[in-house]
DNA sequence: TTTACAATGTGATGGTTTCTAACATAGGGC
DNA sequence: GCCCTATGTTAGAAACCATCACATTGTAAA
């Protein structure tokens, strides 16, 4: 008997791969970390539970390529924000609200990009860092920064703060001593500890 | 026949209840949060795999007993952090490093102490954020910090910041750019950027 | 074009996990 | 001393991860 290839016509899926990517992000926003499972992945694509398994080399591979996928998203949508603004202080202002908002609309998939392999791999990109280590010089020689640390030391430091913001936030824990807001203030209200009082704001 | 109850010698526990919740933050250290399995822990405590039960919801109520706990060592390390200065600013970075010191010495239950149920219930605990805001008021009056944000808002980003600083420490991120450090000294460097620069140091 | 191979699917299954149900034991209040 | 409840045990259902042997198909060489 020709087997169950669910509502497919041929025997390969032909894209499984990639299908298995977008899919796991649903099913991970859907169930979470801990309730996210392979087999019933497997079942909504209409594959048999064997077949990731060609893909991934386990369900940890997986959540690993989606938090990849995400890293990118998230380096894309802090380029973006970066280039909203020529002003030096504000541009970092709103890389930090940036990463904040993508914490925020994106939550169990953060909370994978920050956890095991994925972590270890791509937390704290190099590239990412060398962009922020940038616009940190730029505004230190345009003077809009208190301290005069160096651009890596204040760029770490500025990391740390708005990724604790982001979990934070994800957490709830501001919310419970009556201090929760929207991902751009809790970004520019904690952020200005950094910069010098300027005039046109 | 009388059942295997291991090498106990009555039927019952008789301290369960602690018991688990001690072994299993040994386990957890062992295997990490997703490796750590209920029927390992009740096999290596040598009562039944049924038995934690009577005492735990489920696998998650268990750990958030170990997480629970967790936060009560926390808060005490923090107060006696924060009791070795007399001096304001000190005392705020004192209480950083300790935040950072216990993360590191705790990978993994700190990891689970910021998820699920544990982190909206126990992060950002009130008291420990009065006490912290007592301190940045302090520090404010003695004129240590730079801003003259609100305590809560200078509280608030000084936590976010230290938080932040633990988690990317543990996910070994600061590694990758060169840039990692003991918790006191991550602590001090960063914190660094709220305080004005004073004499004697 | 045919044929062999490598890639990608399937079905079946083993071992482990979480959790529940029904039953056993014992400790403490009456 | 007796019962009741707390706290164990055994058995087992249901799900999950992962692997095996086998099936199908696209493709590249002959």
């Amino acid at each position: 008997m020709s087997p169950d290839t669910g509502s497919r016509t041929s025997y390969h899926h032909g894209a499984l791969r990639q299908t298995l990517v977008d899919s796991a992000r649903e099913l991970l926003i859907e169930r979470g970390d801990a309730g996210f499972s392979l087999n019933e992945l497997a079942r909504r694509i209409g594959v048999s539970t064997a077949a990731p398994y060609r893909h991934f080399e386990d369900r940890e591979a997986l959540l690993l390529a989606v938090a990849e996928e995400a890293y990118e998203e998230l380096r894309v949508a802090l380029d973006a924000a970066s280039r909203t603004t020529d002003d030096p202080a504000e541009r970092i202002l709103r890389m930090g609200a940036a990463y904040v908002r993508f914490a925020a609309d994106n939550a169990s998939v953060f909370s994978i990009m920050f956890r095991g392999r994925a972590a270890r791999e791509h937390s704290f990109d190099p590239a990412a860092f060398q962009s922020l280590v940038e616009a940190v010089t730029v505004a230190q020689h345009s003077g809009d920064l208190r301290s005069e640390a160096s651009a890596r030391m204040l760029s770490r430091s500025i990391w740390a703060t708005v990724h604790g913001l982001a979990t934070l936030h994800l957490s709830g824990g501001f919310v419970r001593v009556g201090m929760d807001d929207t991902p751009e203030r809790l970004a520019s209200e904690t952020l200005a500890t950094f910069l010098r009082d300027r005039d046109g704001r």
